[in-house]
DNA sequence: GAATTCATGTAAATGGTTACATGATTAG
DNA sequence: CTAATCATGTAACCATTTACATGAATTC
């Protein structure tokens, strides 16, 4: 049995700990971002096939509660699929598309595009840095430890980040370049 | 009027010259990667709404080649694209799915996928490595000619590198950092 | 002689988002 | 008092891939 990369993914955060499908979600942002529309479903086919067990917790004035935790069953699935080869990333970036046409209207559309992307990514590396420092501040000596799931929390923001700086670092020399052709 | 982004990438490949959706895939591929099987009905999309006009070639042996080219409609669309602000860009990789879930199998798992994952970086800033060099030598001065599509290629391929490198030296560091902890 | 390139497309299926339905609680 | 958070899900739609159909020309 296979099962597609989201189900995988919903996996390995119900097997950290218990959570219900709103929960999901928001952590998923993290490595895995979607909908929760397209969550639910998946939620409810784990239970289904065994994967997964609901507890129900009755709450009065939103819906109630529903607290899903992985099965032997669905850990082995996940474990068996980190055997495999991942597929290459897919990645759909409308900033890139604009920036291969922007030759045919002017210089400014080609540095506003960078401006706007320099901010976004500053915007987010803000962010992702509180959230890094804080995770090397409280768990300094977790996270060499393999089997704990700080590992995977550091490698994955500390890549991000990296990635985010040395993006933002490009826009700017390229701003200052392009600046000094035109002066 | 609104087009979804295929088509508005379509579109600035087309205003760059005339091709065939053969060719339109192929040059895809190096900012926004799409099947034939999405292409082939977005450009006739083009041709029906008089965004694109179409000129038959005839061949033997292979299906009629079919040229399109972006009309002055088509162009004043792509434009006013372009001066709107891109979405945040989408990434599915589930590389990082894995890492995510990779602490609950062991350590080798982990080394595994930066491995892996490093080859892959390797192998395609290689490639991309010699296009760059090559675009430097070819239009050294184009390259600062705002209204020049090497512009666009400089910026798109620089960027590329630039983040595949910095990939692969997290992932040579984390490596290293990883090893020196179970030693 | 085998693999890749050239060249078009359609049909079916999967993956994913938007809109809809519902509304109390809590934080600013 | 306003916005965000909590909490579930379904239906319709849009986006994308896979599988199918076809086969000569070229490169290795």
């Amino acid at each position: 049995m296979a099962f597609n990369t989201v189900t995988y993914s919903v996996m390995g955060i119900l097997l950290r700990a218990p959570r219900t499908g709103y929960d999901v979600v928001k952590e998923l942002k993290s490595f895995r971002p979607a909908k929760s529309s397209q969550i639910y479903p998946v939620l409810s086919k784990l239970e289904k096939q065994g994967l997964a067990t609901v507890q129900v917790m009755h709450q009065s004035g939103r819906p109630d509660k529903k607290i899903y935790q992985l099965t032997d069953l669905g850990k082995s699935h996940l474990l068996e699929w980190l055997d495999t080869h991942p597929e290459p990333p897919v990645v759909r970036d409308d900033f890139l598309s604009m920036l291969f046409s922007a030759w045919a209207k002017d210089v400014s559309t080609v540095t506003r595009l960078l401006t706007d992307r320099r901010r976004m990514l500053d915007k987010h590396a803000e962010d992702l840095n509180a959230k890094y420092a804080q995770l090397l501040q409280t768990f300094p000596t977790k996270i060499k430890d393999p089997a704990s799931t700080q590992l995977s929390a550091y490698l994955l923001v500390g890549r991000r980040l990296r990635l985010l700086e040395e993006e933002g670092k490009w826009c700017e020399e390229m701003l200052t370049q392009i600046a000094s052709w035109h002066n």
